[in-house]
RNA sequence: GCCCGGAUGGUGAAAUCGGCAGACACAGCGGACUUAAAAUCCGCAGACCUUAACCGGUCGUGGGGGUUCAAGUCCCCCUCCGGGCACCA
C-alpha cells in the first residue's frame, strides 16, 4: 500500500483520520443511540431543526449542526442520557418542481436527495442516532398526520370554510398567512400574493391564542426576540365590543352576509337581523363620548345592505373596496390613502344617545375586530386624520390629569382622565375603560372582549407532495350528511396513501384530482360513491410534531408512546433558524398543546430552550446561488476535514451572530489541529507512561502547564454552561497550546514530569473531543486512552490548580493607567498599596502631589486620586 | 411610526459583575530553514506625535452630553446598519 506524503511523515493528515474514524462509527450503530428511562442517567433532548432535503447541506446547516452536536457530545461526557436524532422535512414543492424539470418522480427525487445528504452528515461526523430517524413523506409517518387531523376534526379543531385566502400564482396553491412576507410568497421573493375566495380547511389555532400569548412569558429561554415576533404575530389587544343601534333601522331589509366575521361575535346581540346594530370593536371605550362617526369596512354586512337600496353608494363602496384589494395585493396596506363615504345614515352612541353618521371607509378590514369602529378623532391620530379630511366633528373627552388642552389628537391613557363624558368625568383612563365595558354588558349593549391579530391556520395545499387529508365528500348524502357533504374517514382507512403514478402540472386544482384511482372511493358510512378530498396538508404540519415521533420512530400502532415522550419532553435545547420564528415555533407549540388535551402528553411547550444561530454570509451578503457566493460544504470538507470546517464554523463568531466565512481562517484552524497533532504524536509515549501512578511532587513548569489547564477547562466548561461562545472556548484551548508550545524546550529537557504530560494532553483531547470528534478520536487512541473519547468523562476544573500565585495589578493614577506591579495571589489591601504606591514609575508620577484617596479593587487593581 | 438586535484595529472578533481595550485568529510585514518555493518555526504589528534608536507622550470602542476615583460596559439625546411588526381600531 502507497503512504501519501502527509502520512509518511506523519503530519495531520484529515483525508486518513476522518474516513478511518466514519467507518468505525458507521458500523457501530449503538455508539450514538439514545438510552431507555432506565439508563439511571439524568436525559437530555438535544435537537437541531431537520433539513429540507434539497439534495446538498449548505453552510447553515454546518453551523446548526456544528452547534448542536458539540452540545450532545458535551453532555455525554457529562454523563447524561441524550437523544440527538435528525430527520428529514420530506414534503414540498421543490420536488415537484424538479419532477417537472427532469421527469423524476418526486418521491424517487427525494428519497435520492436524503441519501446524499445522510453521506454528508457522516461524512461530517454527526453524532445522530439513526435508529430513530424520521422521513415526513413515507406512509408510516405521514398517517399521523392524518390521525391528528381526524382527531382535530373530532375536536371541532380542523373545520372547512370558504373564505379570502393568500394564492401564489408560481406555487398554484393557498399559503398560510404566516407564509406571506411582505405581501409576497415565502418560497417567491418576486411574486404578489393574490387573495381569492376558496374553501379550504383550517385548523383552529385561535383558540389557544390567549394560551400561546401567556406561554411566551414562561420561555424563558427562548430568544427575547423570538418572543416579541410571536407576540406581535398573534397580536392579543383587550378592548370592548359596542353596539351602536341603527337610526329607522326597520326601514332597511338585511342583504345576505358573505362574511361571519362581519357579524357581532357576541352571542345573544344582533346576528338575527343585521341591520339593527353596528357592533363596534375599540381598545379605547373610554373615548366613547367622542366617537363622531361609526365606520365600516367596504364588506361589512350594513354597508352591502345599505349598497343594496341605493345604486350610487353601491359604486362608491364598490370602488373603496377595489383600492383596499389593490393596497393589500401590493403591500402597500399601511400607506394606503384614506377614502371613505358617507352612508347619509346614522347610528346611535349606547352610552349618550347621541346620533353619528355612518361611513364607509377603504381602511376598515373586514377581517380585524367586527370590521367596525367607532371613530374618535379628537383621540386617534387616524381618526383625526380622516375627520379632518371629511370635515367630522372632532370632540375633545379626554384631558391630561393635571389640566390643560394639549393639541390634538391626544392619546395618552396613562395620567388622563375624561371630561364631557357626563358622570364619568373625572374618572382615569383605564379605570373607565374596566367600567364602561362592565356597564355596557350589563345594560346588554356591549361587553368587555380580546381580540386576535392571529387567524386560524389554513392548511390546504392545491399540490400534490404532501399529506393527503383524510376527508372524503359522500356524492348522495345520507342521514346527517348533504349530497356532497364532509365525512371523516376511519381511522382503520389510514394511511390514505398518495399514488404514486401521477401526472404533474403547474395548472391550478390539485394534480390529485386528475387520478381517478384516488379520486374515486366510497362513503365510510353509507357506502355509496364518494369523492376525495383532494387538497394536501401544508408541508408544516409535518414539522410540527417530527420531534415527538423522534422518541418512538418505528411505531406502527400509535405517533409516539407517550411514555416515552413524557420522559424526553420537553426538549432540552432545540438549535435552528430565527427564520422560523413565526411560522414552525408556533405551529408547534400549538401543537403540542392539542396534544396535550388529547392527553398524549404532559409537556405544555414542546422545548425548554431555544437557541437561534446567525446566518452564514459571504462578502457581507446571505449566501445565495444568485449572488454566487455560496462556499460549498463538501469542498471545505476536502480541502480541510471535517473537523476544521466544523471548528472554524464555531471559532469565526459567537453562534447567535451572523458569520462572515473566510476561507483562510479555515486553513488557520487546521494549522492548529496540525500542531496539537504534532505535539500529541511527540508526546504520546509520555502520556502512555504518566498514565500509570502520579508523581507526588511536581516541578514549576508542572504547576505552571497544570495551571494553565485547569483554567482552560474552567472557561470551556463555563462556556458550555451558559453562553455557548464557542469562539473563545476554542481561542482559550489554543492560548493553552502556545504554551505548551513555548514549554517545549523545558518538556524535551526533561523538566516537565510524565505525569503532568499524561494529565496535560489527556484532558487537552477531552477539551477539543466536542469540536473535533474525529481528531479527538485518533489522538485518543494514539495515546492509549481508554474506552471511546466521548464517552470519557468530561474534565472537571481543579480550582487550586488553576489558581495564580502571583498575580500583576495595574497600577492608575486618577484613573490612568501608569504601571503594573506584582504582588502575591490574596496579598491583603495594604500590601498591594504598598507595592502600588513605592514603584518607581508612580511615585515619579505622584511627585509634588496629594494622594487623597487610594481605591484598592482586589485581585484586580489599584487607582491613587491625586491633586 | 412602533418593537428587538448591532456598530470595537486592515479583517473575524475578545473584554461574562463598572476596573490593564484589542485575548485568540485571519490577512500583512520582517527573520530562520531551503538552491528555490511550499510547509513549518521565531518575531513585529490600534492611530498619531517625538526620537538616530531606545525612551517617552497624546488620542482611541458610530457621534454628543452625563454619572463615577474609573465607562466599550450604566443613564440621556442623536446617526447609521440588520431584523420583525405596521391605518390591527
Amino acid at each position: 500500500m502507497v503512504k501519501d506524503e502527509n502520512e509518511r511523515d506523519g503530519r495531520y493528515n484529515p483525508a486518513a483520520i476522518e474516513p478511518k474514524w466514519q467507518a468505525r462509527w458507521d458500523a457501530d450503530p449503538a455508539l450514538y443511540a439514545a438510552e431507555g428511562h432506565d439508563s439511571g442517567k439524568p436525559k437530555y433532548y438535544c435537537l437541531e431543526m431537520l433539513p429540507y432535503p434539497s439534495g446538498q447541506l449548505h453552510m447553515g446547516h454546518v453551523r446548526n449542526y456544528s452547534i448542536g452536536d458539540a452540545l450532545a457530545r458535551h453532555m455525554w461526557m457529562r454523563g447524561y442520557n441524550v437523544l440527538h436524532p435528525m430527520g428529514w422535512d420530506a414534503f414540498g414543492l421543490p420536488a415537484e418542481n424538479a419532477a417537472l424539470k427532469n421527469n423524476t418522480p418526486p418521491r424517487e427525487w427525494t428519497l435520492k436527495n436524503i441519501a446524499a445528504m445522510k453521506t454528508q452528515m457522516r461524512r461530517m461526523g454527526l453524532s445522530y442516532d439513526w435508529a430513530n430517524e424520521v422521513t415526513t413523506c413515507l406512509p408510516d409517518y405521514y398517517r399521523w398526520n392524518q390521525w391528528f387531523f381526524l382527531k382535530m376534526f373530532e375536536k371541532g379543531l380542523a373545520y372547512r370554510k370558504k373564505s379570502k385566502v393568500n394564492w401564489c400564482p408560481d406555487c398554484q396553491t393557498v399559503l398560510a398567512n404566516e407564509q406571506v412576507i411582505n405581501g409576497r410568497c415565502w418560497r417567491h421573493e418576486e411574486t404578489i400574493v393574490e387573495l381569492r375566495d376558496l374553501t379550504q380547511w383550517f385548523l383552529k389555532i385561535t383558540k389557544y391564542a390567549d394560551e400561546l400569548v401567556e406561554g411566551l412569558d414562561k420561555l424563558e429561554g427562548w430568544p427575547e426576540k423570538v418572543r416579541t415576533m410571536q407576540r406581535n404575530w398573534i397580536g392579543r389587544s383587550e378592548g370592548a365590543l359596542v353596539d351602536f343601534a341603527v337610526d329607522g333601522a326597520s326601514a332597511v331589509t338585511a342583504g345576505p352576509s358573505t362574511s361571519p366575521s362581519t357579524h357581532s361575535v357576541r352571542s345573544g346581540s344582533v346576528q338575527d337581523d343585521t341591520c339593527k346594530a353596528i357592533t363596534v370593536f375599540t381598545t379605547r371605550v373610554d373615548t366613547i363620548f367622542g366617537a363622531t362617526s361609526v365606520q365600516l369596512a367596504p364588506e361589512h354586512a350594513v354597508a352591502k345592505a345599505f349598497a343594496a337600496e341605493d345604486a350610487e353608494l353601491a359604486a362608491k363602496v364598490e370602488a373603496l373596496l377595489e383600492e383596499q384589494k389593490k393596497a393589500r395585493e401590493s403591500d402597500a396596506l399601511g400607506a394606503i390613502e384614506k377614502h371613505g363615504v358617507n352612508t347619509g345614515r346614522f347610528a346611535v352612541n349606547p352610552f349618550n344617545g347621541v346620533k353619528v353618521p355612518i361611513w364607509v371607509g377603504n381602511y376598515i378590514l373586514a377581517d380585524y375586530g367586527t370590521g367596525a369602529i367607532m371613530s374618535v378623532p379628537a383621540h386617534d391620530e387616524r381618526d383625526f386624520e380622516f375627520a379632518t379630511k371629511y370635515g367630522l366633528e372632532i370632540k375633545r373627552v379626554i384631558a391630561p390629569k393635571d389640566g390643560g388642552e394639549p393639541e390634538l389628537p391626544f392619546t395618552a391613557e396613562e395620567d388622563a382622565v375624561l371630561i364631557n363624558s357626563g358622570e364619568w368625568d373625572g374618572l382615569g383612563c383605564v379605570d373607565a375603560q374596566q367600567k364602561l365595558s362592565s356597564l355596557a354588558k350589563e345594560q346588554g349593549f356591549g361587553e368587555p372582549t380580546v381580540t386576535y391579530r392571529l387567524k386560524d391556520w389554513g392548511v390546504s395545499r392545491q399540490r400534490y407532495w404532501g399529506t393527503p387529508i383524510p376527508m372524503v365528500y359522500c356524492q348522495n348524502g345520507h342521514a346527517g350528511v348533504e349530497a356532497g357533504g364532509v365525512v371523516a374517514l376511519p381511522e382503520s382507512a389510514l394511511p390514505v396513501l398518495l399514488p404514486e403514478q401521477i401526472e404533474i402540472t403547474q395548472e391550478g386544482g390539485s394534480p390529485l384530482g386528475k387520478v381517478a384511482d384516488f379520486l374515486n372511493t366510497t362513503c365510510p358510512v353509507c357506502g355509496g360513491p364518494a369523492k376525495r378530498e383532494t387538497d394536501t396538508m401544508d408541508t408544516f404540519v409535518d414539522s410540527s410534531w417530527y420531534f415527538y415521533r423522534y422518541t418512538d420512530a418505528k411505531d406502527s400502532t400509535v405517533p409516539f408512546a407517550s411514555e416515552k415522550a413524557n420522559y424526553w419532553f420537553p426538549i432540552d435545547q432545540y438549535i435552528g433558524g430565527v427564520e422560523h420564528a413565526i411560522l414552525h415555533l408556533i405551529y408547534s407549540r400549538f401543537w403540542t398543546k392539542v396534544m396535550r388535551d388529547l392527553g398524549l402528553i404532559k409537556n405544555d411547550e414542546p422545548a425548554e430552550r431555544l437557541f437561534t444561530q446567525g446566518m452564514v454570509i459571504k462578502d457581507g451578503a446571505k449566501m445565495s446561488k444568485s449572488k454566487g457566493n455560496v462556499v460549498s460544504p463538501d469542498l471545505m470538507i476536502e480541502k480541510y476535514g471535517a473537523d476544521a470546517t466544523r471548528m472554524y464554523a464555531l471559532f469565526a463568531a459567537p453562534p447567535d451572530r451572523d458569520l462572515e466565512w473566510q476561507e483562510e481562517g479555515v486553513a488557520g484552524i487546521s494549522r492548529f489541529l496540525g500542531r496539537v497533532h504534532r505535539l500529541a504524536t511527540k508526546y504520546a509515549e509520555l502520556v502512555r507512561e504518566g498514565q500509570s501512578p502520579q508523581l507526588a511532587s511536581r516541578t514549576q513548569t508542572d504547576q505552571k502547564l497544570l495551571r494553565k489547564l485547569h483554567q482552560t477547562i474552567a472557561k470551556v466548561t463555563q462556556d458550555f454552561g451558559g453562553r455557548w461562545h464557542f469562539n473563545t472556548s476554542i481561542a482559550a484551548i489554543m492560548t493553552l497550546i502556545n504554551e505548551i508550545v513555548a514549554t517545549e524546550a523545558a518538556m524535551d529537557a526533561g523538566e516537565v514530569s510524565p505525569a503532568a504530560v499524561a494529565e496535560i494532553f489527556r484532558n487537552l483531547v477531552l477539551l477539543l473531543a466536542p469540536f473535533a470528534p474525529f481528531f479527538a478520536a485518533e489522538m485518543w487512541e494514539q495515546m492509549g486512552g481508554e474506552g471511546v473519547v466521548f464517552r470519557a468523562a468530561w474534565p472537571v476544573a481543579d480550582e487550586d490548580l488553576a489558581r495564580e500565585n502571583e498575580i500583576e495589578i495595574p497600577v492608575q493614577v486618577n484613573g490612568k493607567l501608569v504601571n503594573v506591579v506584582k504582588v502575591a495571589a490574596g496579598s491583603n489591601d495594604d500590601a498591594v498599596k504598598a507595592a502600588a504606591s513605592s514603584d518607581e514609575k508612580v511615585k515619579a508620577r505622584i511627585e509634588g502631589k496629594t494622594v487623597v484617596k487610594v481605591i484598592v479593587v482586589p485581585n484586580k487593581l489599584v487607582n491613587l486620586v491625586v491633586k
